[in-house]
DNA sequence: GAGTAGCTGTGAAATATGTAACAGCAAATA
DNA sequence: TATTTGCTGTTACATATTTCACAGCTACTC
């Protein structure tokens, strides 16, 4: 099993070789990939170790090589179906984020309860109506879900989501959502992430 | 020095105790506050023994003190002024989201470079031009930052944004920025989470 | 073809992070 | 007042993650 944080560095390496190189470039080394992606090349060359791909000793990595073979290990065999509850201005932004950068993922469907979002396209994707959350999570086969909802009810939509088949979900609500074992959580809480920020930028001075 | 870890946990337990328990509730043990933030009785002990707060055998914690305890490491002695740079989408929904929120932070400016935003209040704080950035920041004594600019242009941001002396970072924008050690950054890649979650959702079953 | 240079893959060490376990204590009970 | 109970603070342990350091390899040089 590969750990939370090397997959995290994968999907980096993938798309700084796929969108961030001067076209043309066919082969790297891990210190040139490894300084852009801000990691130690020992680093680099360990998260590599872990997907199982070789390069080089003398040409170090083939470029597009090593995007497909993160890509085989990150995608499997078909891209993920996502859907995303809560469109308020942050499920906007994500939702035009994510679509408007090449990504191996499908938002296939947002929900919302507000009549005027719901039954049109909005950034692009489908607003459905809550109501029809299950039945179209099962028609579309979905499987991840990101919440951008009110803190009141992001558990029951939480809830809701696991019954209908989600295995995993991205939780921009800062209320720690209770889900089964089985069902991959990641909270992102925005303002805990400024308050930490804020917290060492203060104490940089003490850090070393 | 705290860790990371503690730091943005510390975040999450202050936000518990004052926006999500019973009105009136005056006291708790480790397990209740424990099971609100999704961790375990030995880890919240071990955050608070981080900031040196105490309770009682008998009584649990104090839920004011200890909300006051925590805001003394969080906050230091003044709260920390924010700007943000980027009002698009994303970063329109992390200012509304982040004022919106009882929050021990103050975003003082944002910025933009588009002539139809600047000069205006957008989600209830002033958006100026990125010409005035260092001047802003100097005058407001602005420390800490948040980027939600394009990617093409994230790392000169952030040049800019040092040299002007901000001394922490939050960075929206799938770019691995540099910046010089002195400077804290934190890097919330939306999509690198997505992919993220969509790998174990899919590997759960081998997971266990 | 012997030597050099510069890279990779990886075991071993170092560090960071989380968990378990328990001594000690204060109140409640008898 | 002796005993029990249920919690905290903390140490010792376990695990996860990162870094170090070097053997081994291939091309290149002389």
């Amino acid at each position: 099993m590969i750990s939370d944080r090397t997959v995290e560095r994968l999907s980096l390496y993938r798309w700084l070789l796929e969108m961030r190189l001067e076209p043309g470039t066919l082969n790297m080394y891990s210190h040139q990939l490894a300084a852009m992606a801000c990691v130690s090349p020992a680093q680099l060359r360990r998260d590599l170790m872990a997907i199982g791909y070789s390069g080089s000793s003398t040409s170090g990595y083939l470029v597009k090589d090593l995007a497909k073979s993160i890509g085989a290990v990150l995608d499997g065999d078909e891209p993920s179906r996502v859907a995303l509850v809560g469109m308020g201005n942050l499920g906007r932004a994500i939702v035009s984020f994510v679509r408007g950068r090449k990504s191996y993922l499908h938002v296939v469907a947002t929900f919302d309860t507000d009549g005027y979002k719901t039954g049109r396209v909005i950034s692009g994707c489908r607003c459905y109506s809550q109501d029809l959350m299950e039945e179209i999570i099962k028609k579309e086969k979905i499987t991840v879900a990101v919440i951008t909802v009110p803190c009141a009810v992001a558990q029951k939509v939480a809830e809701r989501l696991v019954a209908a088949g989600v295995k995993g979900i991205l939780n921009y609500v800062p209320v720690p959502l209770k889900v089964p074992d089985h069902v991959y959580l990641e909270n992102r809480d925005v303002t805990a992430a400024l308050e930490k920020v804020a917290y060492f930028a203060r104490s940089d001075k003490e850090r070393k």
